[in-house]
DNA sequence: CTGTTAGCGCCTTCAC
DNA sequence: GTGAAGGCGCTAACAG
């Protein structure tokens, strides 16, 4: 693994040098293109071994520049702390990986500044596509997109600027509350005293699951009550805060729960754990996101899971037949949170002890 | 934000022709060092309006290739599905985007083909850092490194191919385990109880965890069982089943437990659920790393947990001093999970309701 | 003050 | 089969 004698990376020319052959030969062996060209296998190998022994590496600057192909693929989410983006993220990674492509991930806090800036950076660095995820406004991103001819798909929050592909949230808060509802029966509390609690007013997610939400009590020929939505944001603590306030006015906790977001969850089970374990015998709860402990607190909650593979794989699909006057929305169904993982699979074949 | 009319990216040519100036001017004033040249502020501003209209974007890569600077910055590691490396991510790229670099974080799936075909890649891009996290044996790709001369930082677990930066894993044991152990004995079982379990047996970070615990019982003159240390892996399931086995065997929980990784842990979650929660009112549990919903568990857990920003931190002053002759292991101090994160700030300042 | 020019490392025609 | 040459977009000398 010896290093280029002038102690910078190595190039072709010096692989040319060492073994006295072209540089274009040098290219072709390299990019495997060699057959076509009637390069000597003798010498084709010759260079191989050179490369490798010089620790060549292909300036994929150069290359890009030259072939105005940057190998680059990119993606902005807001941050990687919840199973949702993470899965996303790696998806997305894997997915980019087996085109050959150069995976960018970069998270932005959910600041419209950083998301800004940073889609300019990822355009600069030539990134042949780009996955805008949750972002709330992505259409400014989406035209800068346009602006420098990349194709970009929004995931998670659509955008009219560009190809969206989303969870079916509507039909996945629908299907959740409907199951809560069916739960809080069997416990014998009133169905329509379910709360949907969590996430932000006027953006796409929420709307969309307050809308499927109310569906199911319109299904039901039931209307909640006034304040039975109430979006804070996505702080832990002022879930917490909320659930307190509820507490304190109700004398008592809810009897039905629907949190919007896995952080709304979170300040849900800080709350908790200041409550004796009996408090929560008879609140039934349910959360539009999964995560791996929420499944085994002391309380059992129903968790609706996003696809995030399939929710990859559509965005693919779309950027592949980029049409940059057609924005299509797709929706990817969601689920009750039992799809297996490779993990637990590997239990059903062996044995627990 | 009109796009350039040729349909393509738009150049410094074509804002050179649009405002009939020269390329210099043009990349100068984009450069920001028009002053230094005397250009007029008026040409300055005219150049700037254009670039904006044309919704120009600088082309990385050809600027790299003429500085030889990518204002990339690449860091590899396994997956982001738990908040230590969720946590050294997000820093990472803070950081990097503080510096002016392009944050490029890709995650390998502990996959040894991956990890070497990734970095490969991201040298290929020309990346001017490289952070090696959680890597089994980072030695093959430090070499890779070394012979393009890019500086790279193993973080998590050590080689002696380039300097690193981990966690004072054995201290943190240590610690732990004497915690714990205070814990057994006011709960009037034997200190000497505490199981170890989880991670890979030769692996420098489970090591060094071993050493740490097995430090705490010498310091009390005492030595654990036999079987006290078990190392399964890192796959939830296989703690799962590990657990079963003792509870089989012992015909009860054990007394003590130190679970030395999250997913470890997760395990042992799935396993007290099935349990009763009277079952576990005699186990004092640990773990080696920091989950927000771990904390909130029908049972008491106390959990170390490795402060990210810090060793990004650490890692980023070994990486500017880059000497690649010396390799030193810089260790950071982890703590008892208490560290306050910016969303329990607002909390305290906030009332509840 | 502004325009011209020579590469950065690579790929691809096009002659030889 | 191989070598020479042009150019991708940009920057930094160097002339004007």
């Amino acid at each position: 693994m010896a290093r280029s004698s002038s102690g910078r990376k190595s190039t072709i020319y010096d692989i040319a040098k060492a073994t006295g052959s072209s540089t274009s030969a040098v290219s072709m062996v390299l990019n495997g293109t060699w057959a076509r060209y009637r390069i000597k296998e003798e010498t084709a190998n010759r260079i191989l071994a050179s490369a490798a022994q010089l620790g060549y590496n292909v300036n994929m600057k150069a290359r890009g520049l030259r072939l105005s192909r940057s190998g680059l693929a990119g993606m902005i989410l807001p941050h990687y702390r919840n199973r949702f983006f993470a899965g996303l993220a790696e998806n997305f990674e894997e997915h980019a990986r087996s085109r050959g492509l150069c995976p960018i991930v970069v998270s932005t806090q959910r600041d419209p500044a950083v998301e800004m800036s940073v889609t300019e950076t990822l355009i600069s660095q030539q990134v042949e596509l780009l996955f805008i995820v949750g972002v709330r406004n992505p259409t400014p991103l989406d035209a800068l997109c346009s602006a420098a001819g990349i194709p970009c798909i929004n995931v998670d929050l659509p955008g009219p600027g560009a190809p969206s592909v989303v969870s079916d949230n509507r039909g996945g808060a629908r299907a959740l509350t409907e199951a809560l509802m069916e739960k809080m029966i069997a416990a014998g509390s009133a169905p329509g005293e379910l709360l949907f609690l969590g996430g932000v007013m006027d953006e796409y997610a929420t709307e969309m699951r307050i809308a499927g939400y109310r569906d199911a009590f319109e299904a039901r020929g039931i209307s909640p009550a006034a304040d039975a939505v109430e979006c804070f944001g996505y702080g832990a603590s002022s879930s917490r805060r909320a659930l307190a306030c509820r507490y304190e006015s109700l004398g008592r906790l809810p009897t039905g729960l629907l949190m919007n977001s896995i952080t709304a969850f979170e300040g849900l089970v800080q709350f908790a754990s200041k409550l004796p374990r009996e408090a929560w015998q008879s609140t039934v709860v349910g959360c539009f996101d999964w995560d791996p402990f929420a499944v085994h607190l002391p309380f059992e909650v129903t968790m609706m899971r996003q696809d995030v593979q399939k929710i990859i794989l559509e965005a693919f699909a779309l950027a592949d037949n980029h049409d940059a006057t057609d924005h299509p929305l797709v929706m990817v169904p969601t689920g009750f949170g039992e799809m297996v993982e490779e993990d637990e699979l590997t239990i059903k074949i062996g044995r627990e002890c």
